[in-house]
DNA sequence: CGGTAAATCCAAAGCGCTTTGGGGATTGTG
DNA sequence: CACAATCCCCAAAGCGCTTTGGATTTACCG
């Protein structure tokens, strides 16, 4: 069923039928009903691609997915994240489009998306430092927001973050303040913005209270269960071993516990870990009580958000780029406790 | 750029630009290969939505990923599988488009997709026992691949599926070799075909060897790692706890394995685990040696060779259904052991 | 050299929608 | 009752592409 049709089994023109459908002022009330109910009983529904050339635009959203080569790793937060979105563009008439992009090719794939007219705007995830992107979606005019931010970025951009330097300051102070010294961070890859900002929480916190950096406790990789297991291991089987860990996320910590349980030792006892939680829906941190001492931040409702900017951002250009910082929750689980005594 | 401009700044008509860039054997060599060129240098690429109302093709797959209602759990696997199938759609100039679907609007979705022309064919996720979205897209004539199988479907389809049965009675067998009698399994829920069918293999090994079924050993639901904890803690605190579990994901052997160590249990030794895995890029099972065992299935894979076989269907309606059948590869890691000895 | 076939290219229609620029019918006003 | 202002509705153009049905040129042959 398309207009023509719908029109013609009405007895009225494309343009009415048109018009009633999308609220214009000049149709009377009731032949809009009459159209409505007309269009409800036989599932017409406009054609997005042919509403899209008419109108000049897409009716899509992108969202490129970067995967490293390295590890042929997709970040597990996207799920989660597609979710809260997809919820957005659907209430609005957007689609929702995906394109995957190794490195090293994502200009190429940014530039096609524009080239197609496929899309009316992107989200860029996983920002780095001084990520190019940035700067490349403004030069060819694709109108974006950041999922993070990117420290360095010489234009301007909207962007949704965490603030993760904040985050990872508070948790390290509140080890410090439960006796805590030596303090080891498993990081993610540190040219990326969330994990470059967590570091410098980190720093800070210790620096502050004249706790001196020690980069045997310092290691950055992609957030694995086995990266987490392994560098725990190597930690704990330093001279001067940490007794608390930081951990950029809920996987890495779930290796990190591997790690420290094989070692025979008791988590929250001996080994104190935080960790950043993302709130996944399959990968919660316990139930009532977390499991792990966490600050919080749900990806979901970070998607849902990061979508409406980015739709409020195409329907007015002039509109200012909006900044939003979101506050992490602390979660005090049953994985922290004082520092034990040295003997 | 679009074909107007490249034309007129070529000198020559539409049609024979069009031509030339889509192969079609009436235009010179030489001209294609200015047209080519010009085309390359200008980054001219021509409107999908435009072509796709020229061809009357959609030029997109769409995947529809259900969310339960109740945990609002967006399944762990989509990233992977959503890597794996985008790659294959890229190179066949297909976009692909996601729409999230709630528990029960998933009918609503699949007929927007369809009414909309929004895109040529549908992966279908998750499938359940019966699944009605089978007859349903069979009726609205939406071509579809199904990722997993459907016990009791009525209408046929194509489908590519890991031999979930198979899979899960050659690891209750391991188990059985290994000593092991009260053994438990841990798995999704039950009205999903997946999990009915690894209920099935473990059923019908146990029974092979004239192990009778305990009630109190069969756990199902979503699979998170709180659902492997509390299963396992809950199953070892019976007066006959299992020596053994059998697990559906490795994020549920996870929650398993901490309820294990909890208890001041060994993994391998005082409980033996064998888990599924899907092989995701953020969660691998150990390095060289697994800390699983486990039996394995890359969903990337099956990603991939579901959208080439979907593409297929789609160029090629007359094409009989294809049915793939994935063996999963039994990985002997360290959580197994010979049962322990009773005293 | 006339005629035919093959090789190249083009004009225009059409895909399904929105939107511009009217135009007839109805209503309100003096 | 005449006229203007509203209300409703319509025909047709246009979005960027593909494709049909020629038209023109070139090549070849007797």
């Amino acid at each position: 069923m398309n207009l023509k049709q719908l029109s013609q089994k009405l007895g009225l023109s494309q343009t009415t039928v048109s018009r009633a459908l999308n609220g214009y002022p000049e149709v009377n009330e009731a032949t809009r009903l009459r159209v409505e109910r007309a269009a409800a009983q036989y599932q017409y529904r406009p054609s997005t691609r042919a509403k899209g050339l008419a109108t000049g635009k897409a009716l899509a959203i992108g969202h490129v997915i970067p995967i490293s080569t390295k590890h042929e790793m997709v970040n597990p937060i996207f799920g989660d994240f597609i979710a809260g979105a997809g919820e957005t563009y659907a209430r609005n008439g957007y689609e929702m489009i995906l394109s995957i992009a190794a490195d090293g090719q994502e200009e190429q794939v940014y530039r096609g998306l524009k080239a197609r007219r496929a899309v009316d705007g992107v989200v860029v995830h996983g920002p780095r430092l001084d990520d190019s992107r940035i700067t490349l979606l403004n030069d060819i005019g694709l109108p974006f927001v950041v999922h993070g931010r990117s420290s360095g970025a010489s234009s301007p951009y909207a962007w949704l973050d965490v603030n993760n330097r904040h985050a990872f300051q508070r948790a390290t102070d509140f080890l410090i303040d439960l006796g805590h010294t030596r303090i080891g961070l498993i990081n993610g890859m540190e040219f990326m913005d969330f994990a470059h900002r967590r570091r410098d929480g980190y720093t800070k916190a210790l620096l502050a209270h004249g706790i001196p950096l020690d980069p045997d406790l310092m290691r950055s990789s992609e957030m694995t269960e086995v990266f987490g297991y392994q560098s725990t291991r190597d930690m704990l089987a330093l001279d001067n071993p940490p007794t608390a860990l930081l951990c950029a996320s809920l996987i890495s910590a779930l290796g990190a516990r591997r790690a420290v349980e094989e070692a025979g030792l008791v988590m929250g006892r001996d080994v104190s870990i935080i960790t950043h939680d993302d709130d996944l829906s399959y990968l919660k941190n316990g139930d009532d009580i977390p499991i792990f001492t966490a600050t919080r931040s749900s990806v979901r409702a970070a998607g849902a958000r990061l979508a409406e900017m980015l739709l409020a951002a195409i329907a007015d250009p002039t509109l200012p780029h909006q900044h939003v910082l979101l506050e992490a929750e602390l979660m005090v689980g049953r994985s922290t406790g004082p520092a034990p005594r040295k003997e």
